[in-house]
DNA sequence: ATTATCTATAGATCTATAGATAATGC
DNA sequence: ATTATCTATAGATCTATAGATAATGC
């Protein structure tokens, strides 16, 4: 690992942990066993560890989104698409290291320093709201904001962070949330039957 | 609005907007318009400020919770008591001043400091998954876990705190939230608009 | 007497820069 | 020369306590 690397891992442990504002630069560079001021050397501040934390975050799932919904557009089945999308999301929540996806809530993050983290994160909502929208059972969605249930989508898929820091494995619910997310949008039993097969074989595709 | 109210309000706005390590107690003090020292005649520092607002956050929503459940266990219908309960609780968290539901998502609150806090907030959740699986169309939720599916659940309804803290206005959300509930518990379009007329009676009882 | 404030400050940090030193690559 | 570190530190806070003062209630 690199020392930018290095770095990264340490603050991103204490980030988590800890807050932004509650960690000094001197912690981090404890962790990482070099001096306060050699952090300078790789980043301007706090400021930009976290800039690239949030979009280390982001930036996986998001590629994986529009692959996708790239995919089943030509396939023509979103369903299989939406539960694709949730599954791989959430194995990508779980594994990433030290849930730096939880990030995102912090009371920092609302500043306009990090418009760009929030350009990405509004294109990850988006891709689930239309997936979502093109998979409902009609007349499911009819009347729903479509802004709306990319929200929901995502917060459902993000309950992982939550379990994840609460110490429960998580790695097990990735069908279950997958599953949750098509009832959501209002299919039935046997239309997620047929979701999750269609699906198993994308994403045996990807080697996931 | 009494001295400690005050201070109360002013640490919720900085909180909510800044996180706790962020904020200090001079910024406190200088929104009330009293001195730094002052605080600490009303409260033994930040962290008794943060636990009396997380207990402020979560007691209305318990207090709702346990009142619905034991009603919709006598009249036997829990999807009007779930109904009820998610329109309830966005309500209460659309409402609530400064957006303070949010700071159970700081890092600071994992500690074991706000024990109190977390028990009250696993009580609610636990509602919620008991309601959830008595509502459940059969055999819809058979194998989910009833933790998850209270997580879930509430994840969905707490979704209001990042659409508000986004500026989006959520107040209307209250009746799609819910319903987006019921279906991820497996009920269709029938059962739902049942289970909403049954609610709507409940809320008039209660005068919402 | 008690309650509610204030002034002043000790002691402990924290960030970010300046400038020195060592190691590496040409 | 360039890259990667270090030591030292200026300047700015921040928390929480001590002790003074004023106002209130008996």
């Amino acid at each position: 690992m690199s020392p930018r690397e290095e770095i990264l891992d340490a603050a991103a442990a204490l980030f988590v942990s800890q807050g932004v504002a509650g960690t000094t630069t001197r912690q981090i560079a404890d962790r990482v066993g070099i001096r306060q001021a050699s952090l300078y050397y790789y980043f301007g501040g706090k400021d930009e560890l976290l800039l690239e934390l949030l979009t280390q975050s982001v930036r996986p799932s998001l590629t994986v989104a529009q692959a996708l919904q790239a995919r089943s557009a030509d396939q023509g089945d979103p369903a299989a698409g939406l539960y694709a999308l949730a599954v791989t999301d959430v194995r990508t929540l779980t594994r990433t290291p030290h849930n730096i996806a939880m990030l995102y809530l912090l009371p920092e993050v609302q500043g306009e320093d990090y418009a760009s983290f929030h350009a990405e994160r509004a294109e990850l909502q988006a891709s689930y709201g239309r997936l979502g929208h093109a998979a409902a059972a009609p007349p499911g969605l009819d009347g729903l904001d479509p802004a709306l249930t990319g929200t929901l989508l995502m917060q459902l898929v993000e309950s992982v962070i939550h379990l994840r820091s609460a110490g429960r494995s998580s790695a097990g619910y990735s069908r279950d949330i997958a599953a949750a997310c098509l009832r959501l949008i209002g299919l039935n039993p046997e239309q997620i039957a047929r979701a999750r097969r269609t699906a198993d074989q994308l994403l045996a595709e990807y080697g996931a």
